[in-house]
DNA sequence: CACCAGGCAAGTA
DNA sequence: TACTTGCATGGT
């Protein structure tokens, strides 16, 4: 199974090349937009984002003195902008209380703990975390989305309906675990959801993962 | 016009 | 444990 996962990912790679994920500038501005694209198109979380950068307001500090209501109305375009706000809130506040905002300091930790704790936060759950793990903090943890599970139910690599630390486990045992592998293949798989395989229901006929 | 996107938590049985 | 529902804008 190590060699067909490995397969799976080389054709991907040679079919798109590298995606250049998180596409954000500071590990900070990962960790708000791990939320803010919860369910959400990442087109719509960037109009969010430009609108908090635009008023200089992407730190965790200055995001956490807004008021919900003025925080909820700056991250509209993100969609679900009132639980949204709240839940920025709740992760800038741990953020803050463990971390005194400083990723840095947050990066030292170790996975499992800082998965814990992540996990703790209101409306942080397994994607957000982990992408926030992987993609802000550096650690080797694969992240597992609604796309992985589609995709890789759909090409019989496992069943579907699968929870997502079972689907995670697939991945990570048969992988060996590197940053820069869980970085692009995560990022790829989404390529290819969102570009190939998965439109209007219909089984995709040029997938790459059908060229056996 | 309908459909759904890089989820999550709360409620129900 | 296993479903169901609310949350919401913007692109196709």
């Amino acid at each position: 199974m190590k060699q067909r996962i490995a397969k799976v990912y080389r054709s991907l790679y040679a079919s798109f090349g590298p995606q250049h994920w998180w596409p954000a500038g500071t590990p900070f501005e990962v960790m708000v937009g791990a939320i803010l694209t919860q369910n959400t198109s990442w087109n719509n979380v960037e109009k969010a984002i430009a609108v908090l950068h635009k008023h200089k307001l992407l730190s965790p500090v200055k995001l956490d003195k807004l008021r919900n209501s003025k925080l909820s109305r700056l991250i509209r375009p993100a969609g679900y902008y009132n639980i949204k706000a709240k839940r920025l809130k709740n992760f800038l506040k741990f953020f803050l209380k463990k971390y005194g905002g400083d990723t840095g300091l947050m990066r030292k930790g170790d996975v499992s703990s800082l998965r814990q704790e992540l996990l703790s936060v209101n409306g942080i759950g397994n994607e957000t975390a982990d992408s926030i793990l992987l993609y802000a903090l550096g650690k080797p943890v694969f992240v597992v989305d609604a796309y992985t599970r589609r995709i890789f139910s759909r090409h019989k690599f496992f069943r579907d309906g699968l929870d997502y630390q079972t689907v995670q486990d697939f991945f990570e045992k048969n992988t060996v675990p590197s940053v820069k592998l869980y970085n692009e293949f995560h990022a790829l798989i989404v390529k290819l959801g969102k570009d190939y395989c998965l439109k209007n229901k219909s089984r995709c006929t040029i997938c790459p993962l059908n060229n056996k």
